[in-house]
RNA sequence: GUGGUCGUAGCUCAAUGGUAGAGCCCUGGAUUGUGGUUCCAGCUGUUGCGGGUUCGAGUCCCGUCGGCCACCCCA
């Protein structure tokens, strides 16, 4: 019986890899290209630093244990915990607002299935500071082109949004308890699929019916003022179409304080690629008061989305381009052995000069390395025979073989087609 | 945590309760300087693991560990 791999964690090949590299790739462009600065913590944190913000449901989903310094410790499940306690310690020393994000590894201790395991990755992006309407414009603008620039179009995806204000109104107008606000959101967020008797009992304990409920589902956001002013903003900045009020989206976090949305595929699997909102009081939580101050931030990870990259046609061929158009650029065929003395000094000098290079460890027939060079993905064949130091340059995509220079090499290589 | 379903070669899968197979991959070769095709040969298994029924179990039964899916929960 051979070791086995852990439940719900995952092994890297290099395809795999190359996937992770991909859409990691993605991520750090478009964040970047929004003026968002890249950071990371610990993987592992104290356990109180998740204790501070949420139920005790919590603990049964968290990789948990006590190390050997006798500290109760956790394997992160989400980023935002962190980001609030770096933000907290050393809010001064950044100006306002920050924009954050950062890819990284999360761990949640859940039973493993389509979507969802038990590491995975995540891009968190926050905007820290601003709490107006075109901080959370910016936020959602930058989750929709997130997916863009991985090919995915509004055929593909849109984004569910809410405030929660809305119904925190709603209760307040209706005089009911809002230390119950919780309670009251997890049965909205189950509307759709729970059984509609056992949503009216509960809804009854708040003395409320389905009715009522349905009625409020039917009027839309302008109860709020400044919902007006995010759909502007969400217009000027392209993405209002993809986006649609949707007041059953609550997400199941405490924290959140006012706009929520999660970003979802269109197919019928309708799985939520990412989600995030507004969550102004969680800093202070953390820092028990010390720094106030406001934030949203939004987080993808990769399971969901490399399935539905894969899923869909034209999302898997832009990143099999993609990720092809990274492979060897040049495989040298050392046709006589002689000069393998030369050519190693050749690709040495072709590898300090960025050019991805590979040749034979030991001596090969010719056919072979070609044959070696073709798996490998090169994109030319440098053959290294009686000729040196001329060498001929194949390009393996067309076929077409001509004689170089050894020193003119480098340039032939390096000019595009 | 609950339920369904499936575990056979590295991968995808065959095998009415009667001697475990194929394709792909991989390795080597086809008169020694040219690759996506082809041909030949070779390699690989405690049939996930442990019990039970049977003359005989990959096949039937029980347990267990995994995978997938759904529920629960969702950061």
């Amino acid at each position: 019986m051979e070791l086995q791999r852990l439940p719900g964690f995952r092994d890297f090949y290099p395809d795999d890899r190359a996937w992770l590299n991909y859409i990691f790739d993605c991520w750090r462009k478009t964040a970047t290209s929004f003026g968002f600065s890249e950071y990371d913590g610990p993987t592992l944190e104290a356990s109180d630093l998740y204790r501070k913000k949420s139920g005790e449901e919590l603990k049964t989903q968290l990789f948990r244990f006590v190390d050997q310094g006798d500290r109760d410790v956790c394997l992160r499940p989400e980023m935002t915990p962190t980001l609030a306690r770096l933000v907290a310690a050393r809010e001064r020393e950044f100006k306002k607002p920050i924009k954050w994000f950062s890819i990284a590894s999360f761990f949640r201790f859940e039973k493993p299935q389509k979507g969802r395991l038990r590491e995975f990755f995540q891009v968190n992006c926050d905007l820290i500071g601003d709490n107006s309407v075109a901080a959370d414009a910016e936020l959602i603008s930058l989750a929709v082109q997130m997916l863009r620039d991985f090919g995915l179009t509004g055929q593909d995806f849109y984004v569910r949004l809410n405030d929660r204000r809305l119904w925190s109104e709603f209760l307040k107008r209706r005089k009911i308890d809002l230390s119950r606000t919780t309670e009251f959101l997890n049965i909205i967020d189950k509307l759709e699929r729970e059984e509609k008797d056992r949503t009216a009992q509960k809804l009854g304990t708040f003395g409320l019916t389905l009715d009522d409920i349905q009625e409020f589902l039917r009027t839309p956001g302008e109860q709020l003022p400044g919902f007006e002013d995010l759909f502007r903003e969400l217009q000027w900045r392209g993405v209002a179409e993809y986006c649609q009020l949707d007041l059953t989206v609550v997400r199941g976090l405490d924290y959140y304080s006012g706009i929520v949305f999660e970003l979802f595929d269109r197919g019928k699997e309708n799985r939520a690629i990412a989600g995030g909102g507004r969550y102004d009081q969680l800093i202070s939580v953390i820092s028990d008061g010390a720094v106030d101050l406001t934030a949203a931030g939004f987080a993808i990870g990769d399971v969901v989305l490399r399935n539905l990259l894969e899923e869909l046609n034209h999302a898997r061929a832009i990143a099999q381009e993609r990720m092809t158009g990274r492979g060897l650029r040049g495989y040298m065929v050392i046709a006589a052995e002689s000069h393998r003395p030369e050519a190693i000094k050749l690709a040495t000098r072709l590898r300090s000069a960025g050019i991805s290079i590979d040749f034979p460890l030991e001596p090969a027939k010719v056919g072979k390395q070609f044959q070696a060079a073709e798996s490998l993905g090169a994109r030319y064949a440098i053959v290294i025979g009686q000729e040196w130091p001329e060498v001929r340059l194949k390009d393996l995509r067309k076929r077409a073989e001509t004689a170089v220079p050894e020193a003119e090499l480098e340039s032939a290589l390096k000019s595009e087609n």
